[in-house]
DNA sequence: GTTCTAGAAC
DNA sequence: GTTCTAGAAC
């Protein structure tokens, strides 16, 4: 996993270590060697979610911290990624967040283990149901344990084949159904891995109930889209290599599958799978949009709008999504890509 | 969404 | 000549 630093942008201090999932509050003290009396001892709550490469910043004390440009607002919280500035108190004192590979701490015998033991059922909900079955492609070929026979193909049930219901666009809709896809069920929703992995590790959370897309949704969902991102979270804490690999949740503006559906995607975009223009940009343009900003906007307006023209997003040229390299071919890309793999 | 392939790009 | 893309068909 990532480590990530809060680095004071005029280097009036040393890099802080924010640890995963654990809150820290920071303001005028000698961490941060801030005198200023417009800031409160206590200015900020940070909390680093290191597996997605951003921070959430609450703004506690009455003087504002910024974002960029923008003000937070006492009691509100908003995220920070790389390349934005947050500023402690009164658009002054800025930092950006970092995340570094962790190279230094090798991962002991004990938790290399502890992924693969797989009986443990996935924690929060009492109703949640995790299905025996590997989670991944990727350490399929080591860690098979396998006693079962081999999935055999069952052609679907449905024979009554109306056209639609026939139709490419409507796959999801049965691959959810199918017990051998899911690997995570509750009442609300149920998780597969993508039929075609434009990474190491692709799974999408799907609501059993019949949401066509992003514009269907309405004030109503928020509450099952937030539990959707809950569910893509507990993804990663049963994901082997969710130390090693950055992960985002989000949506396709403009999705081609039938079925409001959330992409739990890895980004070393390290699959046979991933073959065109298309499928690079869909994942690392404005096209992807995050599940925290489809929910924020949700709360705040009732419902979802994608930008005009986002379906252009599609036909920009091949950029790293890390170093914003342009490369000439989907090749090249890929070679290229090799050279961000964690080692 | 994928597959297939003509023809552009090299 | 081969590689690669983009559009049609499914």
């Amino acid at each position: 996993m990532p480590v990530c630093s809060l680095v004071s942008e005029d280097d009036s201090h040393k890099p802080i270590q924010l640890h995963h999932q654990q809150s820290v509050t920071l303001g005028r003290g000698p961490e941060t060697k801030i005198k200023d009396k417009k800031c409160s001892r206590e200015q900020v709550e940070l909390r680093a979610d290191c597996n997605r490469g951003f921070i959430t910043v609450k703004q506690l004390g009455v003087n504002p911290t910024n974002v960029d440009n923008v003000v937070v607002g006492k009691g509100n919280q908003v995220t920070v990624k790389p390349g934005q500035r947050l500023y402690m108190v009164n658009q002054q004192y800025p930092y950006r967040v970092r995340f570094t590979e962790d190279t230094s701490t090798p991962r002991s015998a004990a938790e290399l283990s502890k992924p693969s033991k797989r009986a443990h059922r996935m924690s929060s909900e009492g109703n949640a149901e995790k299905i025996k079955s590997p989670a991944n492609t990727a350490s399929d070929h080591h860690k098979m344990s396998d006693d079962s026979p081999p999935p055999k193909k069952i052609p679907p049930s449905g024979s009554d084949k109306s056209e639609s219901a026939g139709h490419w666009s409507q796959g999801l809709k049965v691959s959810m159904q199918d017990p051998k896809m899911q690997v995570y069920k509750d009442d609300r929703v149920v998780v597969i891995k993508d039929k075609y992995p434009k990474a190491r590790y692709h799974w999408l959370v799907l609501p059993w109930d019949s949401i066509s897309s992003l514009k269907a949704l309405r004030s109503e969902h928020v509450e099952l889209l937030k539990h959707m991102q809950r569910v893509g979270d507990q993804m990663l804490q049963q994901c082997p290599d969710a130390h090693k690999l950055r992960f985002r949740l989000g949506y396709h503006a403009i999705p081609s599958m039938s079925h409001v559906h959330l992409h739990v995607i890895s980004q070393d975009f390290d699959s046979p799978c991933l073959k065109n223009k298309k499928h690079w940009n869909s994942f690392t343009t404005d096209y992807f949009v995050e599940s925290q900003d489809v929910i924020a906007m949700l709360e705040h307006d009732g419902k979802v709008t994608v930008k005009e023209g986002t379906s252009e997003s599609l036909k920009l040229p091949l950029r790293c999504h890390l170093c914003r390299k342009e490369q000439p071919t989907i090749p090249k890309l890929k070679e290229h890509l090799k050279t961000h793999l964690p080692s």
